[in-house]
RNA sequence: UGGGGCGUCGCCAAGUGGUAAGGCACCGGAUUUUGAUUCCGGCAUUCGGAGGUUCGAAUCCUCCCGCCCCAG
């Protein structure tokens, strides 16, 4: 037997196959380089996830198009295998609806999440193990860390590129099987390893936004894929008082300030609170989005965790992680999350991402079901 | 048609002779593998209209238009 590779595996690195997701873009493309060079039997797979041209033409997209194109043209380079996969249905159902379907009732999706979870770490890992591999690998940035209890998943090096928030929703079952190399390099050094391994992709743009949405406007896609949800309704503040109309709670997330228009105020109104049965947002000032209690559902734990959990958490990607007591509730699918620091605008739909205190492990997460504001809203 | 008040950017609102603050809204950009947030930038050659006084007016005068309030 041979000793343990760099992938954790014991097999000689050409012994070892392993299944690179290339979305097209530059972190994906280096990390089926690096894998090569390190002489590891890659196999590329790209997935179409849409086909719609005006998405698939729009800068910073992925997964169709274009970028499809340039997966193929690096797999090409990299002299390694590739195959691309209509995975279009499946995204539809599994991402895109579930998508619509969360806006329709009132709450914030996060495709990203989906698509990691019911897309990449589902079916393309089912199809990693079919193609004989032994590991998936992807472009996160995020770290796999070997621990006793198995597979750990920790926040990448690269803080500002880390993005663990988005991955909350894998099982250990799939850490086992996945594998992260770009979690200890900072994105700089990525792109100069993609111009030192003569990728054509080096220079190309990082992705962001929605990837299935064309111009910034999702909530044309919402009401495409669900037709009733866009109902018009009141703009009320806490005490009901209608304060104007709106085009339908789809537009709008808790915490959003922009798209109210409502004027004449002295300093700006947020969102508080959506009812998508009434068909009302309710606004309020700043200090109304403070939240202190959040309750989630769905949880994934990814450790094993006390109870209650003193911990950090993250209820959006970009931002600091704030202490928090979470205390799971009966067979820990639920828990009830303390923000002794309180933290701003809290979105039903969104995710809340535990993290350990002070070090970099992801313990868990779940989706938030609600938020326990300060001030009491109709 | 007596008396009083008001009319400055889409909304709110400073400015009462010296050459149009600010906030909200909106628009654009930056940041961002969700949505948001945040940040930066733009946003009245013009002050209900027309004359007049003045070197110079949104600010003073005259008339007109409109709105509000209190009286008859």
């Amino acid at each position: 037997m041979s000793p343990p590779n760099s992938l954790g595996i014991a097999k000689a690195p050409s012994d070892t196959r392993v299944v690179v997701a290339m979305s097209g873009g530059v972190d994906s493309s280096v990390t089926a380089a690096l894998l090569k060079r390190d002489g590891y039997d890659v196999i590329g797979v790209t997935l179409q996830l849409y086909s719609q041209a005006a998405a698939a033409k729009k800068k910073g997209a992925c997964c169709a198009g274009q970028d499809i194109y340039d997966a193929r043209r690096t797999a090409e380079r990299l002299a390694m295998p590739h195959y691309v996969l209509d995975y279009e249905e499946r995204f539809r159902k599994r991402v895109m609806e579930d998508f619509a379907a969360t806006y329709a009732r009132g709450a914030t999706p996060i495709p990203c999440v989906r698509c990691n979870e019911r897309i990449k770490f589902a079916d393309l890992l089912d199809t990693a193990r079919d193609l004989g591999a032994d590991a998936l690998a992807t472009g996160h940035y995020v770290r796999r860390v070997a621990g006793e209890q198995g597979a750990e998943l920790h926040r990448a090096r690269d803080a500002r590129r880390d993005q663990s928030y988005f991955l909350f929703r894998t099982t250990r079952e799939q850490l086992d099987f996945l594998r992260f190399p770009l979690g200890d390099l900072e994105k700089h050094e990525v792109r100069a390893l993609a111009t030192e391994l003569g990728l054509e992709v080096a220079e190309k743009p990082d992705s962001q936004d929605i990837c299935f949405v064309p111009d910034g406007n999702y909530a044309r896609i919402v009401e495409r894929l669900a037709p009733d949800a866009a109902r018009p309704g009141d703009i009320v503040d806490a005490s009901g008082t209608v304060l104007g109309r709106h085009d339908g709670v789809i537009h709008f997330t808790v915490g959003q300030r922009k798209g109210l228009g409502l004027s004449g105020e002295a300093a700006p109104l947020f969102v508080v609170a959506l009812d998508a049965e009434r068909a009302r947002v309710v606004v309020g000032p700043r200090d109304a989005v403070r939240v202190r209690k959040i309750a989630l559902e769905d949880i994934n734990w990814l450790a094993q965790a006390s109870s209650p959990l003193a911990c950090e958490v993250k209820v959006r990607s970009m931002r600091a992680a704030v202490p928090a007591i979470v205390t799971p509730l009966a067979d820990g699918t639920a828990a009830e999350v303390e923000l002794p620091g309180g933290e701003d605008a809290v979105a039903p739909g969104q995710a809340c991402v535990f993290y350990e205190r002070g070090g970099s492990r992801v313990l868990g997460g779940g989706w938030i079901k609600s938020a326990e504001r300060l001030a009491a809203v109709a």
